[in-house]
RNA sequence: GACUUGGUAGCUCAGCUGGUAGAGCAACUGACUCUUAAUCAGUGGGUCGAGGGUUCGAACCCCUCCCAGGUCACCA
């Protein structure tokens, strides 16, 4: 909380304290019933006149343009704008014209949130406007909100462009830029979409823990924690895919969870520490399966999203509808770099890295190496939706063995618009295969890979009771919903994308003060009085700072005790 | 983490070679009964991201730090 109120701030709560001295709640607690809403209002008045002979809008103003005694407004509400007309003999039918003269025109602010009772009507220049019987104040704003003027052909004025303040206070975001909300809507769609395609199938959707002792199901830094009553570490999970197999050896057939993960890597514009992911689990099926099942799963999300599968991202056009190409690992690098790589040992492999001028260190295994090539030379080229399939066993500690091709699992992932977006197993089921496989995980940890992957036994202890044959597949949400709403960067997707924390408006020490006996709130306002450190306090004439101390309470309407004389002079001694 | 661009009024931004901090919008006072980036007249509003240095003098030059964006690196 800053005491250092800018004017306009100032302004606004003498209005507020005014609009209490006339006996009007500036917020009430009565539930407000609203009937109609901008975009309808906007969309059907000229069809239909006859429904808007009546209607109750509410909503922040967001424009005002007066001119005497008629004003417009317009008022936006959570589908749109629309004008509202005042005209002050309307709302104020007797003598006192006070409501109008002096609540509108002088208290109500930019950012205001009122009701507005009214019929809806055309103006002489043709705007469909609410002429307003009734004005009600449901809550007053006390920051002003950043003005963004828009003209009728769409051009924008002052726009509230500021990345940083975009993602810190979303919130204005939203109300000033109310078209990036779509983006918010169309996430929406997706997860819903998704999810109702994966029910009526007769999968369940589940919860597994957040919080996990061992942190298992991917290879990535996890987040560590504390819980004091057990007085152990937990780590925040970095996958769900161990418990939800758990779930499939329990007996369900089907199991899926749209779930936060969380990774303590780098933060750029397709990475943030905690991300949401959909992981599903399906038994007595393969990839092969899988793959058919990503393609109708995707083409309807798309569909929900924008009618068809077809989705405009950047320069592309993206067809969601399978079937997708399909590359095996081995056979996308022979693509895309003429190298078959298939037979190398990890001599070749580095050999070939260097070869590429791709960056190697000596932790790398064989798989690493391949995964590394890929990145570097194939990936980007895949921007249809494209299955890379087949790959190499070191890399891929949780899939079970190909079924002809030694060497080498049975993975898929998705690349679409160059990013992988769904990676997908015939899950491995054979426990004594995982426990040799994870043992090979702790040799890699130990080469110094601090992301090989951890043994997690209550997992094999699971497997060895028995888990069916399945299928299992992750999609990255917020990728996905990057693509479906064509954004270049995960903060645009996610609705407070993390950020270093706002750095305190200059704090001098608030100790240094009350050590001489200032008390902790009074020390903004010497601050905001220019003296910042307690000798420049000293400096001061104390009969002067007494009296300023007085008059910045008057100014800044503050509620705290004034302290007497002679308190203030000790600060002086 | 490296490089790079930026941080000036509530918002968007100017600010030349170092010489008294500016505009538009918003706010305030006033005019105006169909405006719509309303208009007209007037007024106030600043720790120039923070701290140090150079200088008679710093928003501007130098150093350190903070925050953000971009590119790259890292990263299923």
């Amino acid at each position: 909380m800053s005491i250092a109120l800018s004017e306009q701030e100032i302004i606004r709560r003498e209005s507020l304290q005014k609009l209490r001295e006339l006996g009007i709640n500036p917020y009430p607690a009565e539930a407000f019933d609203v009937t109609a809403w901008a975009q309808d209002i906007n969309d059907n008045f000229e069809a239909n006149p006859d429904k808007y002979k009546q209607v109750v809008i509410a909503g922040r103003i967001m424009t005002r343009r007066i001119m005497g005694s008629a004003s417009f407004a317009e008022i936006q509400d959570s589908t749109g704008r629309v004008q509202i007309y005042i005209k002050r003999d309307d709302i104020c039918p007797g003598e006192d014209k006070t409501l109008y003269n002096t609540v509108f025109k002088k208290l109500l602010d930019i950012g205001d949130y009122v009701g507005i009772k009214g019929y809806v009507f055309l103006t002489q220049t043709g705007e469909i406007s609410v002429h307003t019987e009734e004005l009600i104040v449901l809550s007053k704003s006390l920051k002003p909100l950043p003005v963004v003027k828009r003209e009728d052909d769409g051009t924008i004025h002052d726009g509230f462009t500021d990345p940083e303040m975009r993602y810190r206070q979303r919130y204005v975001d939203l109300t000033v830029n109310p078209e990036y909300k779509n983006i918010f809507i169309n996430r929406s769609k997706v997860i819903s979409s998704m999810r109702n395609y994966f029910n009526a199938q007769g999968w369940m959707e589940v919860e597994t823990p957040i919080l996990q002792p061992v942190h298992g199901g991917a290879a990535a830094r996890p987040f560590a924690t504390h819980h004091n009553t057990l007085d152990m570490g937990l780590f925040l999970r970095i996958a769900n895919e161990l418990y939800l197999k758990r779930l499939i050896v329990a007996g369900f057939d089907g199991v899926y969870e749209f779930g936060k993960m969380f990774r303590n890597e780098g933060m750029d514009r397709t990475h943030n520490p905690e991300f949401t992911a959909m992981e599903i689990y399906v038994a007595y099926k393969d990839y092969i399966w899988m793959m058919a099942m990503v393609e109708e799963c995707l083409e309807t999300v798309a569909k929900a999203v924008h009618g068809i599968p077809v989705v405009h991202v950047g320069q592309h056009e993206i067809n969601f509808a399978g079937p997708y190409e399909k590359l095996s690992m081995y056979d996308s690098i022979l693509k895309y770099t003429g190298i078959d790589v298939s037979a190398m040992d990890e001599e070749g492999l580095r050999k070939v890295c260097a070869d590429l001028a791709i960056e190697v260190d000596a932790s790398m295994g064989k798989g690493k190496l391949i995964d590394e090539i890929f990145s570097a030379k194939v990936e980007h080229n895949l921007i249809q939706p494209t299955y890379i399939t087949d790959y190499p066993i070191e890399m891929t500690p949780l899939a079970k063995k190909h079924r002809t091709k030694d060497g080498l699992v049975e993975r898929f992932e998705l690349f679409v618009n160059g990013k992988e977006i769904a990676n997908a197993y015939s899950e491995l089921n054979d426990p004594i295969d995982q426990r040799e496989r994870l043992e090979e995980q702790l040799i890699l940890a130990g080469r110094g890979d601090d992301e090989a992957m951890a043994m997690d036994d209550d997992f094999l202890r699971a497997l060895e009771y028995g888990m069916p044959p399945t299928s299992g597949l992750g999609i990255g949400i917020d990728r996905l919903v990057m693509l479906m709403t064509n954004q270049s960067t995960i903060q645009e997707v996610l609705f407070f994308p993390q950020m270093r924390p706002e750095k305190k408006a200059k704090a001098p020490s608030i100790e240094d003060f009350t050590n001489i006996g200032v008390p902790a709130e009074w020390v903004p306002v010497l601050n905001k009085m220019g003296f910042n450190t307690v000798e420049e306090l000293k400096a001061g004439n104390p009969n002067k700072v007494f009296n300023d101390l007085g008059g910045m309470r008057k100014k800044l309407k503050l509620d705290i005790t004034m302290p007497v004389k002679e308190t203030v002079m000790a600060w002086f001694e």
